[in-house]
DNA sequence: TCTGGGGTCCTAGGACCC
DNA sequence: TCTGGGGTCCTAGGACCC
């Protein structure tokens, strides 16, 4: 049951965010400049062309970091760091807004240069994807430096690249020679390469699994697969703990997946500052209807409808709550959205104030051209 | 002054059906 | 009067990823 050797390549546009800010504003090339806030303004433009760049410590409010460059990196500054805690790290970093429309725009460039060379790509968000090199004829290492060639000629940027024989140690493998890194692994290379690395450098343990694996003794990747299979099956279920073991050992038979269909979308926004349901009724209501409609136009631009309608509510404790409610037919239809999110709202409690609202439809089904697979209000007994 | 927004997948219990 | 077993759908929550 041994399939085929695979080749398998996993690339990784390098700090792709502030890198593509840098190809705007290149005066903050070498600078710490950290991306992200929730109302950070854009650089202003003087008269004589300068232009004049916020710095983190005049960022008042709620907010994440987005993503930074290397040099804010080396003073603390990650991803998903709150602004302010970013803020007392490094005050004088430059502060610059997300500009998503720019970053898709250089995402689809470097996609569509890599598929001129080899068109076989799994898409794994903005800025990475998975390719399937088992057809090509060439060294790894040829191709490598010719999919970095592409991507720069593209885009003005750099990428990191594994290849290797699945797409674990691919994804693995791109961070070890970060930036503008081209890695080569086999599975000989594992004991040396892999091995020494922690459990959370694999693509789907996490904070928590690392931490559980950690309480039990286990670091390392060598460690987890040295560990007792029985030991691993008491603390992580039979499933879970196959898996470890699989991957501890360099094992993935994944196939790179060219096309899928969305599961489901969503809008969900955190306030400005908590609100009380009360209080804020009206302003809530607006947010609610506002999200519907989102999720709404979301829906029709994708071509697809729902069937189950959800919303999510975060308290300003952080509680998180989630509430469904299934149609007979699949919609996209603004009101019935609405209507049944309303019924969501209803079965919850509401002990404290609200700091996040959001709305998601899923189940979802190719919008037939006719319209046949859109119920009404009209038909609904209840409204 | 903590902690974004858009997703996917998994688990687990209960309803319901045969 | 102690009562199966399998399958599917629905709902809620949580881990994880980018």
């Amino acid at each position: 049951m041994h399939g085929e050797a695979r080749r398998v390549a996993h690339l990784d546009m390098d700090a792709f965010y502030a890198s593509v800010e840098l190809l705007k504003y290149p005066e903050l090339k070498g600078q710490a400049v950290v991306i992200g806030g929730r109302n950070t303004p854009a650089p202003a433009e003087r008269a004589d062309g300068r232009r004049v760049f916020g710095r983190l410590r005049q960022y008042v409010g709620r907010g994440v970091v987005t993503t930074s460059t290397y040099e804010a990196r080396a003073l603390g500054v990650f991803s998903a760091m709150g602004m302010m805690k970013a803020a007392q790290l490094a005050p004088d970093a430059y502060l610059l807004p997300a500009d998503f429309n720019a970053y898709r725009d250089y995402s689809r460039r470097f996609k569509a240069a890599v598929a001129t060379l080899a068109p076989c790509i799994e898409d794994r968000g903005i800025d990475e994807i998975y390719i399937d090199l088992t057809s090509l004829e060439e060294p790894s290492n040829v191709i490598g430096r010719r999919l970095k060639e592409a991507v720069f000629e593209a885009t003005g940027l750099t990428c990191s690249i594994a290849i290797s024989p699945n797409k674990l140690l691919s994804k693995i493998g791109s961070e070890l020679e970060k930036p503008d890194g081209l890695t080569i692994l086999t599975y000989d290379d594992i004991p040396a390469r892999i091995w020494p690395l922690s459990v959370g450098k694999i693509n789907g343990i996490g904070p928590k699994a690392t931490q559980k694996l950690q309480s039990l003794g286990i670091e390392t990747i060598a460690q987890l697969a040295m560990a007792d299979a029985g030991m691993l099956q008491t603390h992580f279920g039979r499933t879970y703990a196959y898996w470890l073991l699989q991957v501890a050992q360099g094992r993935d038979e994944r196939a790179v997946v060219t096309h899928s269909e969305p599961k489901s979308v969503s809008r969900e926004t955190t306030f400005d500052r908590d609100l009380h349901v009360v209080h804020d009724r009206a302003h809530l209501s607006s947010i609610f209807f506002n999200l519907c409609e989102k999720v709404g136009e979301d829906l029709k631009r994708k071509g697809v409808r729902g069937r189950t309608v959800g919303v999510k509510l975060r308290f300003e404790d952080f509680r998180t709550v989630t509430r469904d409610y299934s149609l007979d037919l699949e919609t996209d239809d603004v009101q019935l959205i609405h209507f049944a999110a309303r019924q969501c709202l209803k079965r919850i409690e509401f002990s404290a104030r609200v700091r996040l609202l959001g709305v998601r439809v899923s189940s979802l089904a190719p919008a037939l051209q006719n319209g046949v697979n859109e119920p009404t209000l009209v038909q609904l007994p209840l409204y």
